[in-house]
DNA sequence: ACCTATTAATAACG
DNA sequence: TCGTTATTAATAGGT
């Protein structure tokens, strides 16, 4: 799983498909060392092929003798119990896949909003920006204010306790309470604020015609501050 | 294999083992579902464990059985030849960790001659580096002109190339052939200059009594570019 | 077979 | 236990 992501199939070209059977054979066969050896527990690995006369095993074949006994052991009920493994695992990992596929979209929005912000302080209109953008862009502003806001205070009483510890600092009585920036959480102002700001358009993403438009962006109508992708 | 290497052995901590098999079944699991998907062959897994009541398998009791039975087919003597698998593997493994000591430690090596090199070039005396020190030194200061003067080469070709598309360009008199700086490949003459910067001394490394030694340096003469760790 | 850019696995921590 | 993150390990594609 490197230079390219694997997609996970039959692989058909017949030299590429030997290479990385030996390469995932060895790393399989590292895995199953490691695991006995590191939870000091017993087990074993089978690997039929035809690119090898008989089976190739892990740790060895008494090894596996000895793990299979305990295997077939069980009665025939409790192996079948497990037969589920199978069915289940590839749903845990569809769940998982869809888990992430969703975290990877919060995060590409996320970026595509800095992105945006980033061009509004080099003096970018916001003209272009449709309603769901400037609201996700708005609810970013603020948590960064919040942020900002939040350090400030905690430096300043870093600064206060070492002027109480040692009267060195100088014009004390200029630190005011107040936030650096006002986070405005008025979200009827804010949303007069977008309507002044709207004239009817397409949707167009930053950067005109060119550029990517903002993805998953839905139709359903979003209010201001309520977000799909955040928080 | 994150935040810390981890000790290929028995992990005594109960819950910090528990967690790392927990993990690393999982990850197991995956890699021989992927292997059997990918090269289209009949693989199984057993895992025993203390947490578990019954061995986990892959891909299922059944696909196990068909698996084992391929294994169990094979004649007693046949079985015993690949016991050596395990002896094997190890073997292996400590050659293969070997091999990379040694890569890592000329890497080390590298790295401790450049930055000599450019404590050189913030005009550091040269007196605390011992023989084999400079010998290095002097190899890769070598080293590196050649690959300058190589690259100066194709610079200059491409640049005469352009001028014969298009002679825009101007001067092309001053475009001398001789490399921009000289590799002296006299050893005789570079082992005299040796002789004349060393003084009896121990050696010290390159900051003094407060630095690292170079390690790995035996006492061995080791004439004058004719070096242990390069090329 | 070896190399290296890239992805995947995972140890430690919260 | 679960999620996050920094780091190491596995390995796909290329030489």
């Amino acid at each position: 799983m490197t230079r390219k992501k694997v997609k996970l199939a039959y692989i058909t070209n017949d030299s590429a498909r030997k290479a990385t059977f030996k390469k995932r054979k060895k790393g399989l066969m590292k895995k199953v060392s490691e695991l006995s050896t590191l939870c000091g527990i017993e087990a074993c690995a089978i690997i039929c092929s035809p690119y090898d006369t008989h089976p190739e095993v892990w740790p060895s074949p008494l090894g596996v003798q000895r793990v299979l006994s305990q295997f077939q052991k069980l009665p025939e009920m409790e192996q079948c119990k497990k037969m589920v493994n199978q069915e289940s695992f590839l749903r845990q990992r569809i769940t998982k896949a869809n888990e992430h596929l969703k975290k990877q979209r919060k995060d590409n929005r996320e970026k595509e909003v800095t992105h945006a912000m980033f061009q509004c302080l080099t003096g970018k209109s916001l003209q272009n920006l449709n309603l769901m953008d400037l609201n996700d862009l708005g609810w970013m502003v603020d948590r960064n204010l919040k942020e900002i806001n939040k350090r400030s205070d905690s430096l300043k009483n870093v600064t206060n306790s070492q002027m109480a510890a040692g009267p060195s600092g100088q014009h004390p009585s200029q630190r005011a309470e107040v936030p650096i920036f006002e986070v405005n959480n008025d979200n009827m102002q804010r949303q007069q604020w977008f309507m002044d700001l709207l004239t009817p358009q397409e949707p167009l993403g930053f950067g005109g015609p060119d550029e990517m438009m903002l993805p998953f962006v839905d139709n359903n109508q979003n209010p201001p501050w309520s977000n799909t992708f955040f928080p």
